[in-house]
DNA sequence: ATCCATACGTTCAAGCATGAACATAATAGT
DNA sequence: ACTATTATGTTCATGCTTGAACGTATGGAT
């Protein structure tokens, strides 16, 4: 076996996506702290993001959409419902489901949230032009496509 | 105050900027898994990546490098070392540094993980041209050198 | 020379995420 | 109707990451 691969520093492709990940990886890093004030967590503020386009979700589709396993869903509502942020409530037909809902509560701290997120990815993305912009949407759009059941 | 603020999914940025964070996500969650028969961790990937890159590294050093804290280093190097797949060794002249380096187990291990990760990078990033794959690079290391001290 | 501030690494407790094993509910096959 | 399979959510043990507090080493100021 030959040991004098192309070593991947020396690929375009290969550099170009540590930067995206390093990208990723500090704005995280960095809205984790912005959101401290209003006790949020960013993993949290997803939940609330998806319940409000999506209201009555049950876990399992919440799961699917952020990513997570569903035991991870089971840690975190709890949280979220004890501060009065969310309801969850036994679907009619389906014993097995728990619907989702934000509270009003749990809306309004969504638009304060959304605030900070909003102002950090304008201060990211507002680099760009918006079809450089669209341009890494639709990229990543692809990319996720190709590797979400892989 | 006006509740009526321009909700974040009909902003472009926002939208695109979710989809690099899914893209992320996935692509490390899948890193993972095919990094599973060589009992290695994306995290530890990084590690040997740096080591190989900066030999002689202290641990600080590395811990800037990849954007975590100094004891997510301390807790992550025993694993690798009781692995024989690096050195520590103190520094000469002051005392306080420890000194990495990759072994030649190391070395070769390093080796048969990057072979999983450049194929994984080249499947994600091999449906962009190479303009478009350098322009996201180039887009990525600009918002991390906005927010890599913020 | 001594003291103060800073830098490097470690320890520890806490919070999160994960996957396997489980319990319950629904559904399909016979 | 009965059984087997699948789906939803929970529990639990494990491992990762973090931040604060600590110990030691270095360097600079007086």
């Amino acid at each position: 076996m030959n040991n004098k691969q192309e070593l991947p520093w020396d690929n375009p492709r290969f550099r170009n996506w540590v930067a995206v990940a390093r990208a990723c990886h500090v704005l995280e890093r960095t809205l984790a702290v912005k959101l401290g004030p209003l006790d949020l967590k960013p993993a949290q503020l997803d939940v609330l993001m998806n319940l409000y386009r999506h209201p009555g979700m049950s876990q399992h589709d919440l799961a699917r959409k952020l990513l997570v396993g569903r035991s991870n869903i089971t840690m975190l509502l709890p949280q979220l419902e004890t501060r009065g942020l969310l309801r969850r409530e036994g679907d009619a037909k389906d014993k097995r489901i728990l619907r989702l809902a934000l509270t009003e509560a749990g809306e309004a701290l969504l638009m304060q949230a959304l605030k900070v997120h909003m102002a950090l990815i304008e201060k990211a993305m507002s680099q760009s032009t918006p079809e450089q912009c669209d341009l890494i949407g639709d990229q990543m759009r692809k990319i996720y496509e190709v590797l979400k059941d892989a």
